[in-house]
DNA sequence: ATTTTGACGACGT
DNA sequence: GACGTCGCCAAAA
């Protein structure tokens, strides 16, 4: 294991912990990570999630408004919904319902 | 080394 | 509340 300071790798990390059925936002990972206020940096990092050799639920990462913004990048856009419905969360024009109640903060939940 | 990008967020209008 | 602009910071071209 190497210990990867690169925060690209820490986005992975905390995107692998986040519990089914929960929703986080990028500003949040990225405010976990120090990061603060680069939430793109987290989305950039989710978008080589897919090279990974370990599944990355990044479908279960939205934007702050609880909007599937990141749909597109799935191989198929509505993949990213079906996957969160899947997982018990309902979402309604790309949107996250229950947004509040479904939302997962890291640096809430892991403390 | 410089420039552009990029799955966002906050603020201003 | 919808729309526009800036800010943030790291990686890819």
């Amino acid at each position: 294991m190497k210990n990867d300071d690169s925060f690209f790798d820490r986005v992975y990390e905390v995107t692998r912990m986040i519990p089914e059925g929960r929703v986080t936002s990028y500003g949040a990972i990225a405010r976990f990570l120090g990061l603060g206020k680069s939430a793109r940096m987290v989305g950039w990092a989710l978008n080589g999630s897919h090279h990974l050799p370990e599944y990355i639920p990044a479908h279960r990462v939205v934007n702050r408004n609880g909007l599937l913004t990141g749909k597109h990048h799935f191989r198929h856009e509505k993949l990213m919904q079906e996957l969160l419905e899947s997982e018990g969360v309902k979402v309604k024009n790309d949107q996250v319902l229950n947004f509040n109640n479904v939302f997962w903060d890291p640096n809430q939940e892991l403390f």
